[in-house]
DNA sequence: CTACGTCGAGACAGCGCTACCTTAGTGCCT
DNA sequence: AGGCACTAAGGTAGCGCTGTCTCGACGTAG
């Protein structure tokens, strides 16, 4: 019933299979799969023998063929909120550049910071049965959470730490970031000092406690210098709540900003009004964007791990893909303050 | 011999499959198939009642199966030179809209503007036989070009369209465009004009060429005022052409740089150094992000349609991998100058 | 009332690969 | 010397889905 198959069959892929690399290389069709994938078993000269017979065909693996037979993907979903402010870029970066390699094909998801979104993206990335999920914080639907908890695929989760209770992550933390950026600040000697986040994701939210929590720490906390807004950072915007805040509090003496594009944004605006930084106000960003040290004046900011973050990431998820457990699974990658001419 | 597999097969996936899809609709499997596909050939009445069993069971079709059954993914490969700049960002965003809710996944590749790299890409992502291919422009190795070719996998060609022979492409002339940032900064009446372009690629290169010949014809082209490095785009890097620039040339009363963020980090520079822009030198950017018109002073650039070439690549994507031919291949989208206080 | 075309539904088989089990072969202990 | 654990290779079957062929039911024309 198997014999001749020599027509045409217009269903196949038209590409040499594993059947005919085992043929020339005068094995089984097993023994090659479990040679190309590096399964111990097989001894070193037969590998050679079917390595060089895949090479000679050309041959590359069904890994359509290869999910539908071993139940599982080469694929990791990785989900991020965004993609137009550089910061993930450097992450997803480093991710690919880790898993590629070993054979991963990376799936990305932008969910532009609505969680909404975010659950849609895990629903419907679910049905590639992914190997591994890389996720963005800890701020989410019940139902994604019940989704990740229920799909039992392995879960790393970047960017923050402050929540993670025995969960794989990889970040560092924002609430010490945001006491960080208030230190810096009190250090010189200010005693007006805002907070001013869009987006309002958990991220910002959380470096906004640490700065406020260091505030109330010095006794300098006001709610009133607290500027929250869930529009889309930007420049632009960070000139607008810049201006607006100077206009309504007139003795702020320094701004942290949630992010460096918003500080930009202000640090123009300021020179445009001819207002004096860090004179009359320091300003302080967040992520050490690679425009910042070109500002004038240089922004002093945060610089975030964001690369580092990545890699570590994608590196645990090789071990949790592995079937192994991690041996630290809470990374904190750290941040380092930029001092520059805006402070 | 089929008769009962009701032991637990750890082959499985655990998800409902369309036989039980099948089973509790009361069809046959390959009707719940041709009912959940949107085959004409099923009674609307039926389609009903297996679309019915499917939301019940939660059932998701496993693309690794669908994929080898029909020898056809769905997935669609995206090549990208840069992720680093904000400019395909917004491409990337409107393909994913557009080819998402049609049941396609989109593979991302970056190649850092190498060709060697974008081979490999090309060559590791055949693999997953995609159902079509995305490409940025049209400079890329023979082997690359020849793998296409043979691949007979439809393809639309994305930015440029300077060299479209019978190519499907979506984009503008990079060569207009060049003459028309000319043209403007002829019209204010300056006589020293300088090209500043980085990363080299191909489009860089036809804007540079766009905007000689345009010098060439009013007589004021002097090709020492051209400035051309491998180096990435950046604004630090842009400030240091900038100020090398005036220090070798100060005569120079006008400046298009092939990217905004080189013409942001030579505002900033001038800035620093005292020099009057637009009065002493006019400066013109290049694909109008959303920093450039917060800059002081607000640049002057040429907009690009990066997000509608995104939208109508993979709109023509999604005609040919149906099989149609495009009634109109070559696709100019066009681009914009946005005349500011810099010119 | 029969013949024929059309259309909706099902049976069958197979896409390319790998999990599982079996078999043959090796060395080592009792 | 026989049995046992262990390793290396192969045989078999099936992952979940869809292309192709087949069959039956229905409606219309002669």
């Amino acid at each position: 019933m198997i014999s001749s198959k020599n027509d045409k069959n217009t269903r196949t892929t038209g590409r040499p299979t594993l059947n005919e690399v085992a043929r020339l290389a005068g094995v089984s069709p097993i023994t090659a799969s479990r040679a190309l994938r590096g399964v111990s078993t097989v001894a070193t000269e037969l590998v050679e023998k079917v390595q060089k017979a895949a090479l000679d065909l050309n041959y590359v693996v069904n890994p359509a063929a290869r999910a539908l037979a071993s139940a599982q993907s080469h694929s990791v979903v990785v989900l991020v909120p965004s993609l137009s402010n550089l910061l993930f870029i450097d992450t997803l970066e480093a991710i690919h550049q880790v898993l590629r390699p070993k054979g991963f094909e990376v799936l990305i998801g932008n969910f532009h910071y609505s969680r909404d979104e975010e659950e849609n993206l895990l629903r419907n990335y679910m049905a590639y049965q992914p190997r591994g999920l890389l996720l963005t914080g800890f701020d989410r639907t019940e139902s994604s959470r019940r989704m990740i908890e229920a799909s039992n695929i392995p879960c790393v989760y970047m960017m923050e730490l402050d929540s993670a209770a025995g969960l794989n992550c990889v970040g560092f933390s924002q609430l010490a970031a945001g006491e960080t950026a208030a230190g810096h600040l009190l250090s010189r000697g200010r005693k007006r000092l805002a907070y001013i986040g869009a987006q309002l994701d958990q991220r910002t939210l959380l470096r906004g406690e640490g700065f406020r929590k260091a505030l109330q720490k010095a006794g300098l906390y006001d709610p009133d210098l607290e500027v929250l807004t869930p529009r889309s950072s930007s420049v632009g915007l960070g000139g607008e709540l810049f201006l607006q805040l100077l206009a309504t509090h007139p003795d702020v003496d320094a701004i942290f900003f949630g992010n460096d594009d918003l500080a930009q944004g202000a640090l123009l605006e300021a020179m445009r009004c001819g207002i004096k930084i860090p004179e009359q106000v320091a300003i302080l960003g967040f992520n050490d964007l690679p425009a910042s040290a070109h500002m004038v004046p240089r922004l002093s900011s945060i610089s975030t791990p964001r690369e580092a973050i990545g890699r570590r990431a994608a590196e645990q998820m090789l071990t949790l893909m592995a079937g192994n457990t991690v041996a630290k699974p809470v990374q904190d990658m750290g941040f380092e303050l930029k001092v520059r001419e805006s402070t």
